[in-house]
DNA sequence: ATGACAAAGAATCTTTGA
């Protein structure tokens, strides 16, 4: 079974590259992030037309999620438990039946958080907090178990062409990376790390700049793995091709093969 | 020292992103 994560700064300019990329790599669960349309906005078809079943959280113009699966999605839940008066569409989390049980997943899209000592900061950390919360009440069902999606987390030094452009910003800031290594300490695997060392392994260039021309690029599109979920890694890995695309997404889908099947 | 670039939505500019 393979899983993936894709943040496609808005779905409706960018429906006909999904489903290229869909074609070329048929993953099976699909977590779209940054949709930026409203549920009735998303352009369902052309994904129902590739036998994916589609759920969708979305708002009027930023954030949104959804995901995509090729097994029926069951115990669909829309946003992230802890702060009902958060109204930011950035969670979703759902189960698809597999032999032998379920395997779980979450598709998220974390807040940016900049600029620091702001309360967009203070939004961000609010969402960890939440987010470490939630997933240590799953981590007791001991499930196959994936929260995929765009962290805005750059987990170390290894994970940008130049760590010295981003110590002031919340996307590598100590706290924030801190918070990301307290989800590795309870027991989450993060799949690309831990299938290669390299420091050359990017799910985002910035449009400005030429940061993809001079692959000035950072990693924080993530899978975290629940061991039971690692105990079937068989691979990971990032299609960078995509990013070179007319039109592109300044992110590029990040993916984990498991063995699980249906 | 600063901006670059892209997208959505309300409007020909502002907000947001990272």
């Amino acid at each position: 079974m393979r899983i993936a994560t894709w943040n496609v700064n808005s779905i409706r300019l960018r429906a006909e590259q999904a489903v290229t990329w869909l074609k070329e790599t048929q993953p099976d669960v699909v977590c779209l992030q940054e949709i930026k349309c409203q549920n009735e906005q998303f352009p369902r078809e052309p994904f129902e037309a590739l036998g994916y079943n589609v759920t969708v959280h979305g708002q009027k113009g930023f954030n949104g999620v959804a995901l995509l699966s090729k097994l029926p999605l069951e115990d669909v839940t829309h946003g992230l438990a802890g702060d009902e008066s958060d109204v930011q569409a950035r969670f979703i989390e759902a189960v698809v039946s597999v032999k032998g049980g379920v395997a779980r997943v979450c598709c998220m899209y974390l807040p940016n958080g900049n600029p620091p000592q702001t309360e967009k900061y203070d939004y961000k950390m609010g969402f960890m907090a939440r987010l470490k919360a939630f997933a240590a009440e799953r981590l007791k069902l001991e499930e196959p178990f994936v929260i995929a999606g765009d962290y805005n987390v750059i987990p170390g030094p290894a994970d940008a062409s130049d760590p010295s452009a981003w110590t002031q910003d919340a996307l590598y800031l100590p706290r924030t990376r801190a918070t990301f290594r307290d989800l590795l300490a309870m027991g989450f695997t993060d799949a690309i790390r831990a299938t290669s060392d390299s420091d050359r392994l990017f799910s985002f260039w910035d449009y400005q700049a030429g940061a993809w021309q001079r692959d000035f690029g950072i990693r924080i599109d993530h899978l975290l793995l629940s061991p039971q979920a690692a105990d079937r890694l068989i691979g990971a890995g990032i299609d960078k091709h995509v990013r070179a695309w007319e039109r592109p997404s300044d992110h590029v889908p990040v993916w984990v093969d498991l063995k699980l099947a249906a």
